[in-house]
RNA sequence: GGAGAGAUGACCGAGCGGUUGAAGGUGCACGCCUGGAAAGCGUGUGUACUCUAACCAGUACCGAGGGUUCGAAUCCCUCUCUCUCCGCCA
């Protein structure tokens, strides 16, 4: 949510900045009924003043046996008013959170200006000097002929989008799980969290997937709870309503969870194989900071999650996304992309965002100054590191052999019992 | 699922329907005192919003939402959550 009274002093300046991401903002609308609202405001605190003098003075009345009859007929006129003007200033502010909440986040200064994905700009690639190469063997089929991607039996019980993994399959994912989350919290300071994979409105309406984005989340029939789209909703929340200390800061929370997305508006695209699916395994993180530390902080944060690529061996590059690509809460945004040879292209692995306190506005999540005393809105990131299976797609269409087998990075032997390669098993 | 108890400020904890944003305490900040510290003394210490250049002033908020009343933290209703006991259960 943005900053009523930032955006009041400056309206012009927001408006050009929203303009960039492309959408239509009716700013001079909102602007108007913003202004109404707080005439309406003026009116109504006056007339609760006068309710209020008049209270008192019927209690002082009383209580010296007083004559009140005049003061009783005042309010028994002002009374009925003082709600009508209530219940519309209440209805007013409502029209006003609504459309304050729908406005997405600004763009930060040094985002690149872009219309869509075709204005990102490629920060930095890995390995250096890296060129792809593309092969004709997509991870559908390597996977399907290992055996440890079954397509068909999660077809025939659940339809389109599923995947039942089997064997080294599911192995591989506990593993590369795993391998995140200890990179995270030994090298990289992360508190591990296993949070739940259930979240309410207000916590969904917190990081911003309410009330905008309801049509791409599962929700539960008979309880008021959605399933996940991702880690970033419970983790983001576990400061909602609260006002931290600053000295706790900055708090950095991992955690593995399942994502279910209905991709309601995706039919038809990435239809085969395990890229885009209403189920899938991430490793989230997510940093709570001091306004002033968020910009290093995404730094810090995209190098995490790239630094699971680099162990993992997998050739990928970083991109700044433009304007006209940035989500619905974030004001800058990297995504790290993973070369896919099946594809002959590189794919979205990971795309860690700043919202600076786009998001705690909306949750109420605060932090007191240690010098001062002062309370303000704190800063919230979140970034992928990484999507699981997207990674497991990159492990099998990098490292497939001509036999058809597929080795396994040094980095994650460990976490595979030694175990170097995944070869046909007989079934 | 059944029965009971409770939800007040950073924390603990009072609060006959009227001048209570809320006693008292703790904590914290500043000042006095001190060679320095402790103790002691004094002052201050919620959030959001409106108005204002600023000061001042005003409004809302005592789990949430309704209601009664001239007036509700205080009375009534509904809901949520927490705790205890019983049942069930991984």
């Amino acid at each position: 949510m943005l900053d009523l009274k930032a955006i009041r002093e400056r309206p012009e300046w927001v408006d050009a900045r929203l303009k960039t991401r492309g959408g239509r903002h009716d700013l001079t609308a909102f602007f108007a009924l913003e202004a109404d609202q707080r005439a309406m405001r003026a009116t109504t605190e006056g007339l609760q003043a006068r309710r209020n003098e008049i209270s008192k003075l019927i209690g002082q009345m009383k209580a010296k046996g007083g004559d009140a009859s005049a003061l009783l007929a005042e309010m028994g006129e002002l009374g009925p008013r003082l709600k009508e003007h209530e219940v519309a200033l209440r209805a007013k502010e409502e029209a006003v959170q609504e459309e304050l909440a729908r406005l997405p986040n600004l763009p930060a200064e040094d985002v690149p200006v872009g219309p869509d994905e075709s204005g990102n700009v490629v920060v930095r690639s890995w390995p250096e000097g890296f060129s792809g190469n593309a092969t004709e063997l997509n991870h559908w089929d390597i996977g399907e002929r290992l055996g440890i991607l079954d397509f068909q039996v999660a077809a025939e019980t659940l339809g389109a989008r599923f995947t039942f993994f089997r064997g080294d399959g599911a192995r591989l994912i506990r593993a590369l799980t795993s391998f995140m989350l200890d990179l995270h919290t030994r090298e990289h300071g992360y508190e591990e969290i296993l949070p739940p994979f259930l979240a309410n409105k207000e916590s969904l309406f917190g990081t911003g997937q309410l009330p905008k984005f309801e049509e791409d989340l599962f929700c539960l029939r008979d309880d008021p709870f959605y399933l996940i789209p991702t880690a970033e909703v419970p983790l983001t929340n576990m400061v909602r309503g609260q006002i931290v200390d600053e000295a706790v800061l900055p708090l950095k929370f991992t955690a593995w969870t399942a994502c279910f997305r209905r991709e309601a508006g995706a039919a038809g695209r990435d239809t085969r194989g395990l890229i885009r699916q209403h189920q899938f395994d991430k490793v989230e993180l997510v940093w709570i900071t001091r306004p002033e530390e968020s910009m290093a902080a995404l730094e810090s944060l995209t190098l995490h999650a790239e630094e699971v690529l680099k162990r993992l061996e997998l050739p990928y590059r970083t991109v700044a996304l433009c304007t006209g690509d940035l989500g619905f809460a974030s004001a800058k945004t990297y995504d790290l992309e993973v070369w896919l040879p099946g594809q002959g292209r590189y794919r979205e692995i990971s795309s860690c965002s700043n919202t600076l306190d786009f998001q705690a506005r909306r949750m109420k999540a605060r932090l007191r100054r240690v010098e001062s005393k002062a309370v303000e809105p704190v800063h919230t990131l979140n970034g992928s590191g990484i999507a699981v299976g997207r990674t497991l797609v990159a492990l099998l269409e990098n490292f497939v052999q001509p036999d058809g087998s597929v080795t396994i990075p040094d980095a994650l032997r460990p976490y595979m019992g030694g175990q170097a390669r995944i070869e046909m098993r007989g079934r």
